[in-house]
DNA sequence: TCCGCAATGACAGGTTCCTGACAAGGGGCC
DNA sequence: GGCCCCTTGTCAGGAACCTGTCATTGCGGA
């Protein structure tokens, strides 16, 4: 290897993302949520009345992952499934109140930690990271 | 919020690092291997002799994380804990001659990963691109 | 019509990560 | 020497992710 392990893309995408995930995870425990279950009500307020297998695409894990996450939103009453299916066996999810409630609480301390991840960086620079990362994630997805 | 949730570094982040990971278990997975491994033997090839914590600090894990990890390398006997503490309670961890072999497959899975990510990328957007993480980086770890 | 197929939901089991808590070793300070 | 504090290793328990497997449902082609 010519260059350092630790000046690597692959290296240093791991490392930005577990430090923004730990620092949310933080921020996050006083208002009561985690990052995957951020996650999923940010991707529910997008798309509202979608599938547990629809939201696990948009949150890029499998169904069996979301669906951990979604037992414990449902026990805090932050979202609400369908008794009956719309088409097939699919039952959409719907965020409650309470759960639009949790979710800006959410947004707002998320919002912060970006701002201090790109602190001291200008417009141009966050515009031209979000494109590299934008290609980067497009190349890994077939 | 004023732009997309797509297009913002800090999800950009958690979706090339999710794509990465996932690209990397699948292909690890015939060399029996995790993420989690690879990183864990990487940091013990840069530091050999290691002590647990000190490798758990260099994977940004917590210890507790890392000794399950250690559990799975020391049944696969790809690398070995010193019976006796060198200092205080640090007991030195090294490779043995299978985990070094492994780890050198490893590295060409990985190597070959971290390429396709960033194909199309010029020279200079790659070291831009190494740049700007790092500043996130320091910027979260206070 | 009927059979296969894709999608969805569910369950089991395993790995990796976390927090919290505890005991043991070493160094500095009284 | 005796005491405090930091580090290290360990155990327990829980959260989130995975693979593998199976039943149900709806749709389209043989």
């Amino acid at each position: 290897m010519s260059q350092e392990a630790t000046r690597r893309p692959g290296y240093l995408v791991k490392r930005v993302q577990q430090a923004f995930r730990q620092a949310s995870d933080e921020l996050l425990r006083p208002i009561g949520l985690s990052m995957a279950q951020y996650a999923v009500l940010a991707a529910l307020a997008e798309s509202p009345g979608a599938s547990s297998a629809e939201l696990a695409r948009q949150c890029f894990v499998t169904r069996q992952s979301l669906r951990d996450v979604l037992t414990g939103l449902k026990t805090a009453e932050l979202v609400a499934v369908a008794e009956e299916a719309s088409t097939g066996r699919a039952r959409p999810v719907r965020l409650t109140a309470t759960g639009e409630a949790r979710l800006k609480e959410a947004h707002r301390v998320v919002d912060d930690i970006e701002e201090r991840m790109l602190a001291g960086m200008p417009e141009s620079e966050r515009r031209r990271l979000a494109e590299l990362l934008s290609i980067c994630a497009e190349n890994l997805t077939p």
